[in-house]
DNA sequence: CGTTGAATG
DNA sequence: CATTGAACG
């Protein structure tokens, strides 16, 4: 993997993209992400970035600037979810990015154009690629790139939702069983990063309103028991592990109702990594002034 | 019917809705719409102006300002056609315009939201509205609109597109003789102006590119025949019988390729007089510098 | 509320 | 090229 990434902008700088009216209306909801940990807790300096987001169509994505704020956070890894296009259908405006992350590789929801699909770029070559996660039954709609490192594996997720009315909420189920399968594979062979929208809010410091939300999807026993499952099988979640108090830090907000302004939202975004990284880890951030989806982007800073 | 509307605006002032860049770039493919005939041949002044609109999506067109310039047309009734929406469902911009056409009649496409769509709108209250033409098979779409006024009818219709590959062309050429049928049971009882998209160019001077269209839809020896029909049956072409020798004069420019700015289009909208009403026209005018919609509005000038 | 492809013109 | 409702979130 690269070295050292370009150094943070310093505090009270002007940030680059940010929406003319961010912060909420009620300072009791913000947050506010904390200044760059620099290092890991014994002292090593970051030197892999790798950079998530939910783009929610990568075309109107690419309209709102959504390329240029990937030059300017300048990460050696991207992953993105919900480009609801094929790798034949990613826009032109990608190959101004073949300087940063030349390697690029999509997947597309097969027979479906235009759902699911996510991205994986990369700007050091990886050693090996593979799409899905090794079950037919979940492996047609373009929901996940797993990308081979020399130290560790990228994965890059788009977890099915369960639907309105929870009418998936029992094929979530098989797929959160597949997919954990397929993550600890991985972890017997090498450390894994997984990156991207899980599409659950594990617990009730993830969402802003978790009592009416008991039964919505995303926040339902049964796919919060799927994220335990995940950290009860040697992974952890690098936001939570580094701000366990951390409240109103939130990755989506939907459209509906204004709700990003006055952050009513949830952490479905994450950065789940093997335990064995755990020392390796810098930091976990949430870029929650970044517009350009109903998802915000989040970084990771690993000592690798 | 109301009496004299208000005057035209005087030429050389600036006229409200144009196009930053509505002339082709070719002057031998422009048409300019001369100043208006105040007066018929005998020299009666008129006193009903109808205007006409192929508006492409009402909501749209809403935005693009169509009311406002409809506003400032001011006529005592409003034919629009292609609204795709139905009565349900009209902005609510349309209050504005109580003021002007109080009375609003619309039809819309059963089962099928979206698609075709009627409207006529009337200063003066008609004496009666009729849906369709009377014949069910065709009366499911939403295409035309019958007001009774004291001296005479208006029909607003929109008739149906041969379709790519002319699939539709038979079912088109039924619609022609049950919708002829129509026109002549009302000619029978009051003359009438029927307004609207015909989807049919008349003669080879209708459009620009009359060879290579032989068999697109809206062009066919089929098509220019059920037009033909209605003209033996007692009607004339307001607009081609005061300028039989009109070039270039178009109301429809598709929006691939650049059409309107090369005036590359087709005269599809008519005003379809009653021979009776010979006497009392006084103008047919096309307002192609008028945007809003792939079609520009026609106005009508009678003395009755 | 906002994205996408489909059908239609 | 531009409009619409449908599916999805």
């Amino acid at each position: 993997m690269p070295k050292r990434g370009k150094k943070e902008a310093a505090e009270g700088e002007t940030p680059k993209k940010v929406a003319s009216r961010s912060s909420p209306e009620d300072p009791s909801t913000s947050y506010v992400d904390p200044p760059l940990r620099e290092v890991t807790s014994s002292g090593r300096g970051w030197s892999l970035k790798v950079t998530s987001w939910n783009v929610d169509g990568l075309r109107a994505w690419v309209k709102k600037g959504g390329i240029e704020w990937v030059e300017s956070e300048a990460p050696q890894v991207l992953c993105l979810q919900e480009t609801k296009c094929g790798g034949g259908a990613v826009p032109p405006e990608f190959r101004s990015l073949r300087e940063l992350l030349p390697h690029q590789f999509w997947a597309s929801s097969q027979g479906r154009p235009g759902y699911a699909g996510v991205g994986l770029l990369a700007k050091d070559p990886p050693l090996s690629v593979t799409y899905g996660i090794g079950d037919p039954s979940h492996d047609s709609e373009g929901r996940v790139i797993t990308a081979e490192f020399p130290s560790l594996y990228v994965v890059s997720a788009y977890v099915p939702n369960a639907g309105r009315g929870l009418v998936r909420l029992e094929r979530r189920r098989a797929w959160d069983s597949a997919f954990l399968q397929h993550l600890t594979r991985l972890d017997a062979l090498k450390p894994l990063v997984l990156a991207g929208d899980l599409n659950v809010a594990h617990g009730a410091l993830d969402l802003r309103h978790p009592k009416a939300n008991a039964r919505s999807p995303g926040f339902t026993r049964e796919e919060r028991e799927g994220f335990d499952a995940i950290l009860g099988a040697g992974f952890l979640d690098s936001f939570r592990h580094l701000y366990p108090e951390a409240r109103n830090a939130f990755t989506f907000w939907t459209y509906l109702g204004g709700a990003r302004q006055r952050n009513v939202g949830w952490r479905l975004d994450y950065f789940v990594l093997s335990q064995r990284l755990e020392e390796a880890l810098c930091d976990s951030k949430i870029r929650n002034e970044v517009m350009g989806s109903d998802h915000c982007p989040i970084s990771l800073y690993l000592a690798v």
